[in-house]
RNA sequence: GUGGGUGUAGCUCAGUUGGUUAGAGCGUCUGGUUGUGGCCCAGAAGGCCGUGGGUUCAAGUCCCAUCACUCACCCCA
């Protein structure tokens, strides 16, 4: 039988978590819930599973080949592992009229699956957390999902973030006023989008090389340079551009959004409007949004945008549609790599270890476990034969703050001791008042 | 899909121009200590050196292939 032992092994780019990972996660977890909440936003489930023709035609070519397909022996249904939590909440929508309120302020968190090559922030299943509200065209949603961006991140200790903001309108309008056939826009907005990464001049050389027009690529380029660190960008680019269209409006909701944020009190330092920012995603349509932090190199903490367009695929009209995405666990990457996390959440959820001192008195320690966790407090009984060194050690290693400890004596008594094993503080006390004298020694 | 790096104990890694019985630290277990963890001391367990082939008197070491992991690119959270 041990001969024919298989090795233990996850799929790639997935991973198991252990308890004192999942404790840190819980955490994260709730902070963000707790975030939402304050803002309205109510909790949505959907399935791991959807159709496929669900899922397929929403994210582009390259995106649907990283889909992954699920089938059972002699399913009939084409199924396949949501790639996002974006395309089921319109599905929802679209299914769920009736029962659905607009606008209809929703969150998800929970796995996507995309079958990409794992790196550092990249993973195959992956939790995400989205804030939407569907069916308010006004950029005063957009400013609110922000909100929650900023409060969330904010909440969670992050010392600097900047939350980018641009606009697909006027990128349109950017690549029309270039001079950029539609056919080459893709590669524009791939080019121009590396521009943090690779400057104004490998962004020039890749536009050249990619065969666009010079001229064009010359106009461009005077709209990303003159304004990329200049405090006025929008007020320069209107001047430039103000006579097309799509510009206009862009700028004129970029200017609506930044004074919502104002009155919602959102930290200028925190945001920021960058032309440079484009999102890979087909289906933005107007603001879209990305949060970086430059500290640790990780790619983005979130992403979103508006799709009023989305929902209509799955419904004759379409409702006009904003949210975000957090990426969950690029943020829990960058906490363990800052250490953010606040000093009570350690390996454990245990706050106090019930020891045995002998068999005969296990009858004893199982009814102060049972006292203790009646009065609340998160007890572990040592469920072992162990000596008493051993039951300490256990404890010490697992992270368990404090020890219950009653020997002979103490029982003879009716006492009980408990140890911190933080500082070695020790003390002995009458059993009644065990749960309020370890609850007082956990502080 | 493209390119780089790395595979030796549970973990992190050493291992000389190829040479006899492959090492360390940490961790684990036992004992020193049958009323108390961390520190200290003594000891033990734990290895098809990723896998397959080749060169050689001799391979952890050199060559080829392969797999896995990892970083970067593309793309993305």
């Amino acid at each position: 039988m041990s001969a024919n032992r298989i090795q233990p092994r996850l799929p790639k780019g997935m991973r198991d978590f252990l308890p004192a990972d999942m404790i840190k996660r819980d955490y994260v977890f709730g902070v963000v819930r707790d975030v939402f909440h304050l803002y309205g936003f109510e909790p949505l489930s959907t399935p791991v599973l959807e159709l496929r023709e669900t899922l397929y035609g929403k994210y582009g070519e390259d995106a649907e080949k990283l889909i992954y397909n699920a089938q059972h022996p002699g399913g009939k249904e084409e199924l396949a592992l949501r790639y996002d939590l974006t395309v089921p909440l319109a599905r929802v929508v679209a299914m769920h009229e009736s029962a659905i309120m607009l606008p209809f302020k929703r969150y998800q968190l929970a796995p996507v699956y995309r079958g990409e090559r794992p790196q550092k922030g990249r993973y195959r299943e992956f939790y995400q957390c989205d804030v939407d509200i569907v069916g308010v065209a006004d950029v005063s949603a957009d400013a609110e999902v922000l909100g929650v961006v900023v409060s969330t991140l904010r909440r969670l200790g992050f010392p600097n973030f900047t939350v980018k903001i641009n606009n697909r309108k006027l990128l349109s309008a950017m690549g029309q006023y270039s001079g950029v056939p539609d056919a080459q826009l893709g590669d524009l907005y791939r080019s121009i989008d590396k521009f943090d990464k690779i400057g104004a001049d490998g962004v020039r050389d890749e536009l050249i090389q990619r065969g666009i027009d010079a001229e064009a690529v010359a106009r461009m380029m005077a709209l990303l340079v003159d304004n990329h660190l200049n405090a006025d960008k929008l007020g320069i680019l209107e001047d430039v551009m103000g006579g097309v269209d799509s510009a206009a409006e862009g700028i004129r909701e970029l200017r609506d959004l930044s004074a919502h944020l104002n009155d919602a009190g959102v930290p200028r330092q925190f945001v920021e409007i960058d032309f440079t920012m484009v999102r890979g995603l087909g289906y933005y349509t107007g603001p879209i949004f990305e949060t970086v932090v430059t500290e640790p190199q990780i790619g983005s903490l979130s992403g979103g945008g508006r799709y009023d367009g989305l929902i209509g695929m799955f419904r004759k009209e379409s409702l006009p549609t904003t949210g975000v995405s957090l990426g969950i666990e690029r943020i829990i990457d960058v906490m363990d790599e800052l250490g953010l996390y606040p000093a009570h959440i350690g390996g454990t959820v245990v706050q106090a270890l019930v020891g045995v001192f002998g068999p005969d008195l296990r009858p004893a320690a199982t009814a102060l476990t049972a006292q203790l966790r009646e009065a609340g407090i998160r007890a572990e009984l040592m469920l072992q034969d162990r000596k008493v060194g051993q039951q300490f050690n256990y404890a010490d290693k697992k992270g368990i703050p404090l020890v219950v400890l009653q020997g002979p004596d103490e029982a003879a008594r009716g006492e009980v001791k408990v140890k911190r094993l933080r500082d070695g503080v020790e003390v002995t006390v009458a059993a009644v008042v065990l749960a309020e004298t370890v609850r007082s020694m956990l502080v």
